[in-house]
DNA sequence: GAGCGTGGAATGAACATTCACTCAGTTTCT
DNA sequence: AGAAACTGAGTGAATGTTCATTCCACGCTC
């Protein structure tokens, strides 16, 4: 894989070229920047303590990436490409298991609660993505929200899936599809106030139970935007890309 | 009420005395701030912007605030403290409605609701204090999470009323409180998601009954930490106040 | 009502600092 | 020796904050 983040033609010619080297590099550049981030948020971090903290130079830094910005948005995709690629490993044996007609609940539980735990395991960057999206030019950042919203999507699809089998009553898919993002989410970002749960576990298996409780929560009293719709056309609003 | 913001004493003398006159001031570069800093970040806004957009010219903004920090933590607590405000005005109908022997589900609902239509009125305030409470002082940040931990209490109380009387399954109610305010604030953070509901309406009624599904949500299957425990020593993990 | 004094408020040039980024030179590797 | 990678002082732009100065609305005196 080629890397995206160092691409603009530099004037000057040193720059790292052996993609391994270049590649070990950046993650190395990146994790320090991660704690940094996390401790004194982005702006309040310089590229000099990212430098020393990675222990190279200044001067170095600029030969894995072409900007300070550059490192953000390298942490902020590494944990989408990580999530969706788990969802493209997990798409396929969803696949089979429709046809082997697994149960819609063990279906989604098993999705649910490899979400989590990956966000568990990338608790960090989920907390860096919430504060710092703004950090990130335009175009940037509407190519991190579309990720977001293709897991979105992912969700929906399991809830569809489970609404067909008649496992779940119909009702607003999207609405609810968020709902489960956001409480998987919540463990990172408001985990502060999450402190009587000491490991991931003690607070998934409470959260699996609230999970299916909005699944088969039945919402037809809202008339408008029920299950039928499949989602394909997921916009961004103007709100968070401009 | 003296001004929580401009406290420190200036060698200038130059700075606004008239209470009337200072608070006005304060809200007007405080709204102008408000819209750069979403649009842009805290980082990203100069206080030249601010005054321009203000209407003032930069040295005046600094006789109605101490620094451009402080214009953060007014906005910050703007919202805490109308939020609080709104409950303290319930909880006296919260006792009233309680002796009355009202259904537990009705009082939970009207506090939801309410919470919910505040947190729509200051969604951005919501989406500043998720993206920035990073560049407050650690003495300004930690009296901002010990805010939001005293309305999360507030809900705590509620469901542990309505568990006594027998209304909603016992479960773990610090866990419960914190999904359903990150729910709620969820309408603001996550916006962008949200697209498909125009007005906080179309979201509030699903909501509801998604709400109500976790209360009633019964997570026995896990032993530790359940009901009992009244939530009194609420306590913020290191990890956000150093 | 003209002139004057007073002090609260507004101003913006000036200051000190910080920071991302560059590049000419040096070191390391092959 | 030559290429690749590293170095860190230097650069220019931008920023938060200050403060000497100006402005102006008022009350006072004659």
């Amino acid at each position: 894989m080629k890397s995206q983040v160092l691409r603009k033609k530099r004037k000057s010619p040193s720059q790292v070229t052996d993609e391994k080297r270049l590649q070990e590099g950046q993650e190395r550049i990146a994790a320090a920047a991660l704690n940094l981030f996390l401790q004194n948020g982005y702006h309040n971090t310089s590229v000099r303590e990212i430098a020393q903290k990675a222990g190279l130079s200044v001067g170095s830094v600029f030969n894995y990436f072409t900007s300070k910005e550059a490192i953000l948005f390298f942490l902020l995709s590494y944990g989408q490409a990580r999530t969706e690629a788990g969802f493209q490993k997990q798409r396929a044996e969803f696949e089979q298991l429709k046809k082997s007609g697994a149960s819609p609940h063990d279906l989604f539980l098993r999705a649910y609660e490899q979400y989590a735990t990956l966000n568990d395991e990338l608790r960090r960057n989920t907390v860096l993505a919430y504060q710092e999206t703004k950090s990130l030019t335009l175009a940037e950042r509407k190519r991190f929200l579309e990720g977001e919203a293709r897991i979105q999507h992912f969700f929906e699809e399991i809830i569809i899936y489970g609404i067909a089998q008649g496992a779940f009553p119909a009702g607003n898919v999207r609405l609810k599809a968020h709902c489960l993002l956001v409480l998987a989410q919540s463990w990172a970002v408001r985990h502060w106030a999450l402190s009587s749960f000491t490991k991931l576990d003690e607070y998934l298996e409470p959260l699996k139970s609230i999970a299916l409780g909005i699944l088969e929560s039945d919402s037809r009293q809202t008339p408008a935007l029920v299950a039928a719709q499949d989602g394909k056309d997921f916009t961004l609003s103007r709100e968070m890309t401009s």
